[in-house]
Parts: C-alpha cells; sequence; structure tokens
DNA sequence: TAGGCCATCTGGTCCT
DNA sequence: AGGACCAGATGGCCTA
C-alpha cells in the first residue's frame, strides 16, 4: 500500500520536482527552486478529489516529515507508517512541500507554523485510534538533519556520478577491445556488451576447437543479437572479403609467419572514417605500430616492456582484435611453450613501427612475441605449440 | 517528430 | 550513519 502511494509520488510529484531540475546537468543548488515546484504540483494533486483517499493514505506517513520550527510536541507522536521514506523525502522536498502533505486537502497553503500546527493536531486526532506503531520512535527531522540529510544526498549524487563515470570508462575500455571500434562511431553499451560477449564467445569456440573458424559463422557469432546498424558496422570492419580471405592462404601467410603459423586471419578490415586501429594495409607499416587512436604497448602499459604479466594486467586493455588489429596466436619458443598455448594480440595500425606491441598470454609464461610481418593481415594467429599438421588441415578447411 | 541513447537525480535496499 | 548498487524517471541530444 505505502509503496504504491509512493509510487505514485514519485510517478506525480517526485518526477515533477526532478522536472524542476531541468536538464540533470544543471547544478545541484537548484534544487531548492525544484522543490518548490514540487510543492505545487503537490498542491495540485492534493487537490484533486479523485485522489484524495491516496493522498490521506500519503499524508498519514509525510507528516512526520514536518519541519521541526514549531515548537509542538511532534516528538512525542508516534510514526504514523512508512515513516522510514520521510527522512529522504526531505531531503529533496523542502519544508513547503511536506507541509502540503496533510489530510485536509488544503496543500497550497504556506508553511505556516501555526496552521501546521493546527493540522498536526488534527492529524494527531486522527491517529488516536490507530495502534501504536512499533519500534524506535521516529526523530524530529530538525533544521540540521535537513541539511545533514541535504549534503548526504548531494554527496551520494556525486558518488553515483562517479560509479557511472567509471562504468563509462569500463565501458570504453571494452569497446577498444571489441572487434569494431571506431571513435566516430561508437557502439552504444548494450550493444558493446553484446559484442563482447559475442566476440568472447567466438574466441572461445576458436580456442575449443582449435579450427579456423568458418567465415560466414564467424560473422553470424559476432553480430549475433546485434542492432542492424552494429552489425553494419561490425560488418564493414571486418570486411569480408574472399580475395583475402583467399590470398592469405598462399605462400604469404608462410612467409610473414614461418612454419609456426598456424593460419592468419582471413577477415580484413576496412577503414572506418575515424576508426581506430587501422590497419597498415600493405603499407609496409609494422603490424605492432599502433595507430594514433591506438596507444602502443608503452603507453597502455606504462612500460616498455611488451610482456605480458598477468599480475600487472590491471591498465587499459588493448585489443586483442580492433578494426583492422591483429590476432596472434603464435608460435614460441619458449621452454613453457609445450605447456600452455600463448596467444599473442596485436594491434596493427598505420604508420611505422612502435616496438613490439604487446601481447596477452594465456596460461603460460608471457613470452614475447617474435617480429610480425608488416604486411601482415589484419587479423593472423599463431599458435605456441607445434600444431602445423593442424594448420594443414584447418587451411585445407578454409579451402572447402 | 518519434525513437534511441545517454547523463543525472532520486529513493530503496543491502551491507558494513 | 554511510556507502555501494540498483532501477525508475526525466530531460537533452541526435538521427532517421
Amino acid at each position: 500500500m505505502l509503496a504504491g502511494i509512493v509510487h505514485f509520488h514519485r510517478e506525480e510529484g517526485g518526477s515533477t520536482l526532478r522536472s524542476g531540475l531541468g536538464s540533470p546537468r544543471r547544478q545541484n543548488n537548484e534544487l531548492g527552486a525544484s522543490a518548490s515546484s514540487g510543492a505545487a504540483m503537490l498542491t495540485r494533486l492534493f487537490s484533486d478529489p479523485s485522489l484524495i483517499p491516496e493522498v490521506q493514505k500519503f499524508a498519514s506517513w509525510a507528516e512526520d516529515c514536518e519541519d521541526d520550527d514549531e515548537e509542538d510536541d511532534n516528538s512525542d507522536k508516534e510514526d504514523g507508517g512508512g515513516s522510514s521514506h520521510c527522512g529522504l523525502q526531505d531531503s529533496t522536498h523542502d519544508s513547503s512541500s511536506v507541509s502540503g502533505c496533510k489530510d485536509d486537502g488544503d496543500l497550497g497553503a504556506d508553511d505556516d507554523d501555526e496552521e501546521e500546527e493546527e493540522e498536526e493536531e488534527g492529524a494527531d486526532e486522527a491517529q488516536g485510534d490507530r495502534p501504536k506503531k512499533r519500534g524506535p520512535k521516529k526523530r524530529k527531522m530538525t533544521k540540521a538533519r535537513l541539511e545533514r540529510s541535504k549534503v548526504r544526498r548531494q554527496k551520494a549524487n556525486a558518488r553515483e556520478r562517479n560509479r557511472m563515470h567509471d562504468l563509462n570508462s569500463a565501458l570504453d575500455n571494452l569497446r577498444k577491445v571489441v572487434p569494431c571500434y571506431s571513435k566516430t562511431q561508437k557502439l552504444s553499451k548494450i550493444e558493446t556488451l553484446r559484442l563482447a560477449k559475442n566476440y568472447i564467445w567466438a574466441l572461445s569456440e576458436i580456442l575449443r576447437s582449435g579450427k579456423r573458424p568458418d567465415l560466414v559463422s564467424y560473422v553470424q557469432t559476432l553480430c549475433k543479437g546485434l542492432s542492424q546498424p552494429t552489425t553494419n558496422l561490425v560488418a564493414g570492419c571486418l570486411q569480408l572479403n574472399s580475395r583475402n580471405f583467399l590470398t592469405e592462404q598462399g605462400p604469404e601467410a608462410s612467409r610473414y609467419h614461418g612454419p609456426g603459423t598456424p593460419f592468419m586471419h582471413p577477415y580484413g578490415y576496412q577503414r572506418l572514417p575515424g576508426a581506430q586501429c587501422q590497419t597498415s594495409s600493405m603499407g609496409g607499416a609494422h603490424p605492432l605500430r599502433t595507430h594514433p587512436y591506438c596507444p602502443p604497448y608503452d603507453s597502455l602499459y606504462g612500460n616498455a616492456s611488451p610482456e605480458y604479466n598477468s599480475s600487472e594486467y590491471e591498465g587499459p586493455l588493448s585489443p586483442p582484435l580492433c578494426i583492422n588489429g591483429n590476432f596472434s596466436l603464435k608460435q614460441d619458443a619458449s621452454p613453457d611453450h609445450d605447456k600452455s598455448y600463448h596467444y599473442s594480440m596485436h594491434y596493427s595500425g598505420l604508420g611505422g613501427s612502435r616496438g613490439p606491441g604487446h601481447s596477452l598470454v594465456f596460461g603460460g609464461s608471457g613470452v614475447r612475441s617474435g617480429v610480425h610481418s608488416e604486411n601482415i593481415l589484419p587479423y593472423d594467429m599463431h599458435l605456441h605449440h607445434d600444431r602445423a599438421p593442424m594448420y594443414e588441415e584447418l587451411n585445407a578447411f578454409f579451402h572447402n
């Protein structure tokens, strides 16, 4: 019951109160004015005869929200119910709005102490028949308490803002590591999450099966559940191109990746306006050179070492695959290489070489990636293991 | 202009 | 009491 009333209050009076704030970006010092408009709305609300029953219920608890300027023996009253809301209500409603919470419907009255006192008494009488509520007696809402409550609310707002900013920062980082990233065409939050989920799933499938993904199914997996615009964007990023697909099966692949190279990613990427991590596109740029939008390893990790240290892996993520990034799954000469796979994921970008790039290592010691071809296709994978037979099989698979 | 997306405020709930 | 988290509500901005 009370919840319904409160909900009603929030939808009507409460929302209007917030609308009084205008843009949420306005400063909190407009709270006073907004509270006044909230009071006006409450006045209108409570004057509506059809709402009187609800208003009366509402007033039964709202009366505890009274400011304690008056010398009334308000402190002796028992809570009429639902008083738990009053403290917070008071934090946003000024005393005038609260004074409107009367069961006589005269809600447009000024915040007159005498009038309030009179109405308080009336409310007290109305409560006379009710059983006294148990529990701790509600404290008086003194001005000091009101002030503290307002300050608390403002601090909570600031924390909430910071929290959302952190969340958005995390989302931005996530945007950078999903296959399609454009500064000018940012994925929405929900699309970012969906694409990230699909991407993880796709990579998991690659790891699980150890096979090169089917081109179409790979794209379908990435775009599963995405909106049409996002699907178009991802498709554009991936630039499904059968020519690249076939070309990379050719001798260049082995030339660039050596005998240990299992296969290269078949999907090229098309440059988008403002897109990050543009492909070097055979331009002679080092594949690990990052695009201006793609911070190099150094800047990403604040460390010149390209080694990936899981214990230090807290900084901004580098995309294992961005719009034209590389996904390297490379063979490694490390003594540990037979224990685990080593997946190195690199950017490729415009411009010259800028260091070794970074790598992500799964399950093994971080081993520096070998030199990648400047002519590398944007999405290559190197297996840590000696899996040449499998790669041949995979290559054959893609020729099917 | 409608709809999508976003930032912000707000109150409720849970936990410390 | 206060912080974290959440969901609802709202208004602004942008785009088709």
